[in-house]
DNA sequence: ATTAGCACTCAATCCGATAGAGTGCTAACA
DNA sequence: TGTTAGCACTCTATCGGATTGAGTGCTAAT
């Protein structure tokens, strides 16, 4: 893979993400100034499409990145970019009002990604086990029903109902919560372990049931199930991309977007830390393959709170791409700290 | 307009229904047994087209029903049709199970009205203000921080974070509460007027900025704007109209049905009572002009309590879309009635 | 009042010609 | 030996014209 090869794979690339359409040496050689005529850059590509890095749809059509191109084009021709002050500026001011609890950053943050992006975002998180417990409270609301709530440290309240036996009252209730709020006030979910808990039966053996209700129902898939809140938004900016004119390629995408488990699955197979960068075929979910998924995960206190990605066409704009996941995951971290302390 | 002019717009608003196109006088003469030959019904046609009931595409085409012609045909010419009782039976165990709170409910209604229809399912409520409270309860999360959990007759909870001023102790909290729940317990919303307050602020006048604060959360736009939690299923079923194979079209309804406003005002100007069916240019929202919807009201005693509808395109199967709702708004009485007992 | 017959209209479909973009190959050139 | 100009070739997209077929409106006969 010499130098030259080099710069006619990032023309093509940088070209077709731009204008969509399959590219040729004249356009190559008109718009990149490689100081060499349509008919080597020919030949250069005739090598690129034997290594697989490009295809053309047809005889007589100009080339197109392959998935691997895309690859080669992402691990070592692109250049690093960074928003503009424009940008940044609009970020911060999104961010600077209406941020009381963990939901609301997310939202924001979601919406940010798909507008900048243009494309689709998917958020997931924040997730249940990794969250503290700022505090609890057991509401009685019929003789056999009570409503736990909880409050985590970023304040993201979570309601369950539970059957409790109509034996227990009122003062049995708050009984429970005193003693479960002084023992695991800051505690994180995933830690509320056999030893702790032993300490809680130990006071309160007579209500073992509802103390192991509470549980199940915290670190339980009591809210989704595994892998938290799922949030979507800029899913209709399918529509901006030629790629996707077709009706049911459209109909495709968005059925699978409906389904928070698949989306689950889109974000679930990437690092735990840095960037992923899944093209096309790469994808394990069926169905994304004319697709690229950009993710990132978002860390608060060590703990892993979630994973932030961008949706869109095999075609799009990986540098622009790459600096807004990761700004935004960088964002999330901020903020989210703030909300913490 | 006598008997065959009736008999004759009745054939091609059904058979316009079931294929999407246009319908042609010998069609009629064969399909539906007029007893007259295509000659006659095309005078008939032309009449009925001069009386603005049905319309051509193009000369060289059959005729379709205009707004007007389906309007006539749900007023005067459409037979009341009844679910099976397959498809009640599918009802009664769709909703045997995971019924807890009143959310479970409207859930399972969106998805059977659009599952069953074929069509998109909207659903509005239930109404804040139409809602008894059974409890609240206020704890402390900081110090110049509380959450009111408020949980309504039908079990429904919300969560809203409250600024407090610092120098509220917990104990001072949970008075309010305690007096709160003893005085109103059991009281509508919409009831919670200037009266009832002053019984509280009597007893709790130190606190009556707090008091404010949590009944201006209760009764304004605490949650969402007027008007209640939006439920939508089935908004992809538009891909299956043949009318709506334009991506432009699709788009633009998709994008509509993203804006939970819109579809506040797409329910909300149906009337308090019965069944309203709208059809194409009689919907007063831009952008569902080639759509009806169908919308019907659920009340739990005595109490308007929301709003639910199908929307389609104008060329819905009216007789079953109107089957649906009616069923679906009665099943919300009882089920909900029976949540609230 | 109804109907058969017929001329007419118009969208949709198919077909062939054409244009244009782009390639691969060959031969010439530095 | 690498580069390039030239050229024949391929394939898609597009456009116009002919054809088809469904359906109408009108007229004249029943």
């Amino acid at each position: 893979m010499d130098e030259r090869k080099k710069k006619v794979l990032l023309a093509i690339v940088k070209d077709f993400i731009s204008t969509a359409e399959p590219v040729g040496s004249r356009t190559i050689a008109r718009k990149y100034q490689l100081g060499v005529s349509p008919a080597t850059i020919r030949n250069e590509m005739a090598d690129l499409e034997e290594m697989g890095y490009i295809e053309q749809p047809h005889t007589s059509a100009g080339r197109v990145p392959s998935d691997s191109g895309y690859r080669y084009y992402v691990d070592c021709l692109m250049e690093k970019q960074t928003l503009g002050e424009a940008e940044k500026e609009y970020i911060r001011q999104r961010f600077s009002k209406r941020i009381r609890e963990i939901q609301d950053v997310i939202n924001v943050s979601a919406e940010l990604l798909s507008e900048m992006s243009n494309y689709t975002s998917l958020i997931m998180g924040p997730y249940q086990k990794s969250e503290r417990i700022k505090q609890v409270a057991l509401l009685p609301l019929a003789t056999d029903k009570a409503l736990l709530v909880a409050v985590s440290q970023s304040n993201a309240v979570s309601n369950y109902l539970l059957d409790i036996p109509p034996s227990l009252t009122e003062a049995d209730l708050e009984r429970i919560t005193r003693v479960w709020n002084s023992r695991l006030k800051g505690v994180a979910m995933a830690e509320i372990g056999k030893e702790v808990l032993d300490d809680i039966y130990q006071e309160l053996y007579a209500y073992r049931k509802v103390i192991q209700a509470i549980v199940d129902v915290l670190l339980g898939d009591g809210d989704q199930s595994a892998g938290g809140h799922i949030s979507l938004s800029g899913a209709l900016n399918i529509f901006n991309q030629p790629e996707f004119k077709d009706l049911d390629k459209v109909r495709g995408i968005l059925e699978l977007l409906e389904s928070p488990d698949v989306i689950r699955e889109i974000l679930a197979n990437s690092p735990e830390t840095g960037l992923s960068i899944k093209i096309g075929g790469e994808n394990q979910v069926e169905g994304i393959n004319e697709c690229s998924v950009v993710t990132a995960t978002y860390v608060v206190d060590g703990e892993l709170m979630g994973h932030i990605g961008i949706l869109g066409p095999t075609r799009m704009d990986y540098a622009k791409t790459v600096t807004l996941v990761e700004t935004m995951a960088q964002q999330l971290r901020e903020v989210l700290s703030k909300l913490y302390e």
